[in-house]
DNA sequence: ATCTGAACTATAACACCGTTATTGAACTGA
DNA sequence: TCAGTTCAATAACGGTGTTATAGTTCAGAT
């Protein structure tokens, strides 16, 4: 009753079957990420993945909700008594730091790397938690007056399109490696916050670190 | 002399399989582009793509490239007359058109959608050319004293990441389908432009048609 | 005109993939 | 001890990219 297998053994087979998947993908990539190494590496056959999981996909499913989740936990890492603006920023940050420290994932999340997945309605809405914390930062700042009066979601989306968007050309090598792309996502906000900032009515806020 | 195969059997074979391959690509998606697939379509057998290409990954390699010149063609059709901050702006919107229309291509360019496909070093060239475009149209910015002074390379980045990162949570799904991706990316070079220009010495520019 | 040699093609096979039908094993409850 | 259920393993199916073997076709030289 308290265990969808009454049996012994494997207590928490599912468990572990994420967790190698995890580390096989974070080692091998998408491509290395094939059902017989998965099982081969737990030590058990095939099967046994089918009768915990419906399919590849489903397991790929539970890696993106768990690849949305630590982005949500590594946003939810920066302070909150910054300054508005600054605090926006540092989340843009932190969103590079995560992603680039968990490259593997991130290509999970936001490519189809994987032949037959495509993440379901269902995980998608992990993807609104994380969103949601640089959404809430930006009507922090809308509210303070700090930033041209515009609708939050749509100037998060524009933040998160830049992010994302040099993050991805990074990880795939487009941009030189001669600077850093953390000083080229640096570069990158600071434009943006200020195109974000020149309508607004105090553009001088008192007690900013930088 | 005149041909790779001096016989008189295809002609121009390895044509043909690029165009049925891109057709292919286009209809069903990377996953679909399969070397059976193809020589089935073409009519042949397998082995013939391999007497024209080394494998997979080198037809892979030729659409990519196809990709870029694309973006390229279309980047290069925004006039040339325009007043320098709106021809950029204008190079963002074809950049869009471009990605959208040809999503797959896109795909195969930004994303690795293939297993065994990782773009050769030559091939990653074609980017450049495509970025070469967007990088003058700045460079012309800041020369004109229209932008805060600094490397054109940069801001440029800056902008291609923007675009890229916007269009790839389009294609993806990840922006809510209510508002337009066009409206979407509009506000968001908005944005940067604004940001861009603050700085600069003179913001008014004469003879502007927008 | 015949032969040689090279280039192209087809068949079949290999190893891998995701998935599953069939078979076998092990444990719970009576 | 026995019945019944639920697990897991083997082997297979159809799919993938790739290639070894063998067959076919043509250009040029004798």
């Amino acid at each position: 009753m308290t265990q969808t297998n009454p049996r012994s053994a494997s207590p928490d087979m599912r468990r572990r079957i994420l967790d190698q998947a995890s580390a096989l993908l974070a080692e091998s990539g998408p491509d290395g990420l094939s059902m017989r190494k998965l099982s081969q590496r737990i030590g058990t056959s095939t099967i046994v993945l089918y009768t915990h999981f419906r399919d590849k996909p489903a397991i790929l499913d539970e890696l993106f909700v768990e690849g949305f989740e630590r982005l949500h936990g590594d946003l939810l890492a920066v302070p909150d008594n910054l300054e508005p603006v600054a605090r926006v920023m540092e989340l843009g940050r932190a969103y590079r730091r995560s992603a680039v420290a968990n490259a593997t994932y991130y290509q999970l999340m936001f490519s189809r790397c994987v032949p037959g997945f495509d993440p379901s309605a269902q995980s998608r809405q992990a993807s609104k938690a994380a969103f949601a914390v640089l959404r809430d930062a930006v009507a922090r700042c809308v509210d303070a007056g700090l930033v041209a009066p515009g609708d939050p979601v749509e100037i998060a989306h524009t933040l998160w399109g830049t992010l994302h968007g040099l993050i991805s050309l990074e990880l795939f090598g487009y941009l030189p490696p001669s600077v850093s792309g953390q000083a080229r996502l640096e570069q990158a906000i600071e434009v943006i916050a200020t195109g974000m900032r020149v309508a607004a009515p105090n553009t001088e806020t008192p007690g900013i670190p930088t």
